[in-house]
DNA sequence: CTTGACCTTCCCATGATGGGAACCCTTATA
DNA sequence: TATAAGGGTTCCCATCATGGGAAGGTCAAG
């Protein structure tokens, strides 16, 4: 199996393919007499692991030491566990500033005529004025 | 004021000043004979307007297109209505992610004994085996 | 007059990804 | 068998917003 066909069948492109080589995430595979790559079975199950942690928002550092778990036979599962809680709590915490950010928005979208006329609450707001909330 | 005290009174760094200078999203203040940047206090509105957008999550480019909008007294505020729209449809879109990864997340750490133990169902996930849900 | 805290410019790094050039290899078809 | 299409290879550059740091000029307080 060539790189293509390794993309082909993991959803990883060839490019990124060869920077996580490069980065060390993965191990160079053999080349054939003409340079080219060639994965294994076993190398391109490693290459849906990555695409599954890093599609599940895992860094590639993260995903680089759950691969080295996942490699490890004696690994305790509890390791594993506190990567993907920590994770789950990065993620929520980012949840939480996109929601607050959308919170204001959308009152200030809702304060805001959206017509032909220049008064507009949004732009007040980002000035620095405070906003006189409509009645509701 | 010099970008120090510009830097303070706006909570944007000397750093990221001068870099938006540097891509034209704010003007080249004065500067005084020893090349010091100075800014007026409409200078540092403009810079307090640029921070409260970037708090909301608009990029440099938004950003530009508010600034832009806030300093031309003629325009429609349905414009900015529709920038702060788009930008809360993003931001949704992006949540949705978020808690899209976090769902599976905590299903899978659910899963895990998290002991000592090397079983493992995230690193099972990972590798693309099917999970068998706990009885709940 | 020295010291320390500023300021200036310039270059480099981040993280994960894509674009593209220049060149080599393989395979199918005329 | 010659050629074209569609791989592969390396290498460099760009993104977005931000920070780090070096080398050197300036200002204010002691």
């Amino acid at each position: 199996m060539n790189i293509g066909q390794a993309s082909n069948a993991t959803g990883v492109s060839a490019k990124m393919i060869r920077y996580y080589e490069s980065i060390g995430l993965i191990r160079a595979p053999l080349r054939t007499e003409s340079n080219y790559r060639v994965y294994s079975s076993d190398e391109v199950h490693t290459l849906r692991f990555v695409k599954r942690a890093r599609t599940l928002g895992f860094s590639v550092e993260e995903t680089a030491t759950l691969l080295g778990l996942w490699q490890d036979k004696e690994r305790a599962s509890a390791e594993v566990k506190s990567i993907a809680t920590g994770h789950i709590a990065a993620l929520e915490t980012k949840i939480a500033e996109l929601q607050s950010m959308v919170k204001t928005l959308k009152h200030l979208a809702n304060c805001c005529g959206g017509d032909d006329r220049p008064n507009c609450p949004i732009l007040d707001d980002l000035a620095g004025e405070t906003i006189k909330t409509k009645g509701h």
